[in-house]
DNA sequence: AATGAATGAGGATTCATTCAT
DNA sequence: AATGAATGAATCCTCATTCAT
């Protein structure tokens, strides 16, 4: 579905994650979200069914942003290990550089209101996803399911993340270097 | 004089924490959860301050809760690496058999809203820094930041659990083994 | 896009002040100001500010009002002594043909609920106060202070009508002829 | 009606008026009123039957305080001018000494809410009004009714202090003496 | 007499959404 | 497509009052 104005459509989504991370979901009403985009109220409703609907793709767009950055640099013609620490270090750079929208994903990962799009989420990794599987085949992966794999890499970092950003840690580059080193022994033969 | 009635001050914190977590703390109106405690809306006020204060005291309460359960069977006399086993069991232990509370704590682990206690709610789980600590100073463990243990250890487990309760993973006993060693091996020289 | 409807504005503030006379401030809420102006209560909020927001617009409203009818046949062509009687009779009939009107501004004169716009409504009355000023000017009425003038002008006036409104007291013409001559002869040298 | 502790009495009374003057009513509920006393809301119905009787009692004590200072120095035996000047002080007097109190009766003057007991506060004037009649009798004051009497006396001089109180005039010695002559002129013959 | 707990009713206000232009 | 007006329903919270002790 093409809309006219697609200006229109990127400045509601960006109000709205603008101000549901820094002010909750409670205090982010649509006239709100309205207002921050310089739009009436009635027009976010040309361009979203509802509120649910409009979090759900606003959800979507900053996860298929964030794969898209995830790439960049990424070749399938690399080793697994380098491939895989090209992805990592775009992860951390993309939290550092976009710590709204991260904080954005992270505080609607654990909410019921986009139970239902946490899998159309998965599509867009598809790239780490066969790089894992390759890892696997090359007998330098664990052989493990996808989920675990996750779980001991970018769960710890993730974590991570958070704590810098709520200043209880600082994520030099020799910490993280460390943090990488940990993570790949785990999930490696 | 009336006195306060526990029962109902317990009444009131079980209807948020089941409402919350189900419906969001946004969608869980206060006389909403008064109906599910059977309790009158103006009854909460006489043990909550307001809406937030009620969200603050019974976050505390389930990660009060969490920590005693944590220390069942747990003794200090015990050698570091059986004792982080019994925290670590019964922590999946918790969360199988209270999976409400624990989706309720996870979904403010990251929450403004509950910005303020979560220091707080750190004091309950001195017995495991304690722990950690006699590990680092025994040269057990290895010799790093309380959270990047964290991050290597409960993280991967709670992001396994919560990957177990969508359905898109198994943890049997085997995995489980697997998932110990793996945090384990992670953490320790 | 829908316009804003006067009609609507008027029936609001009509219905504002109708009960706020007859029940108070505090009694009159706005679900009960709107259902007397036919209106949704959040309608009030659009032409509102918030409840205070509309005691101070109608109360300058209701001044304004007052303004342009004690004007009425008063030019700034007459002698002093017949301008005044044209002012104190427009007062006296305004507060007949108005009585609602006459005791709403009498319940909020010395409200701090109005504070603010006191001196706004002053502006109102511009005319009267040159009045004034000429009369000190050409020596018929004496120096004094303004709030002088009116206290013994309008005050005496303004508590008799009350105490008719209360039926403890007639103001026949008569009556009235002696109450002008009483204040008139107090502020004329 | 006697009641077991008089201070309990005053003090809720006290509460009230200071409450209701510093906040207006509106924002003077029986909870904070009863904290203000130090004692229990429920207390206050011990006392009082409810929000309007309270209300009501308090005028009524506020108006008898006043009355009774009113004759502070007063006695039937002085002439009639000499008399009604010692009055006048008494309440210009008692206006500066206790502003709280006078400003509760001046917001309460027009208020719907006491329209019942006007007629008892009258009661405690009573050597006031046969003052004037005296006066009336010995042909000092001119044959008017009571209430145009007051309406060219009090009127003026409450309007005026009002308006010192908003800072809008300075009621100097000089300038009290020139009201009263003003005001006695204008009720004498 | 005195009180803190308890509450149903109602307070002001904001909400997501639709209407009319 | 775009919008400000309009709204019934719902929000959190406070109220005057009563209950149970």
């Amino acid at each position: 579905m093409r809309h006219k104005d697609d200006n229109k459509h990127l400045a509601i989504c960006d109000a709205a994650i603008e101000l549901i991370t820094t002010n909750g979901f409670a205090d982010s009403s649509m006239a709100k979200i309205a207002k921050a985009a310089n739009v009436s109220p009635a027009t976010i409703y040309v361009y979203f069914e509802n509120k649910e609907d409009l979090l759900k793709k606003v959800y979507l767009l900053v996860k298929q942003e964030l794969s898209t950055k995830l790439l960049h640099g990424f070749s399938e013609s690399l080793p697994v290990a380098a491939g895989f620490r090209v992805i990592w270090d775009n992860f951390y750079r993309y939290a550092l550089e976009n710590p709204v929208r991260f904080a954005f994903t992270e505080q609607f990962a654990n909410s019921p209101l986009v139970d239902g799009c946490r899998e159309e989420s998965m599509n867009f990794f598809h790239p780490l996803l066969r790089l894992i599987e390759r890892g696997q085949a090359e007998k330098i992966i664990k052989d493990m399911p996808l989920e675990i794999f996750i779980a001991f890499t970018f769960s710890p970092l993730t974590g991570l993340i958070k704590e810098q950003f709520s200043n209880r840690i600082v994520l030099d580059q020799q910490t993280l270097d460390m943090i990488f080193e940990i993570a790949w022994d785990a999930v490696t033969v």
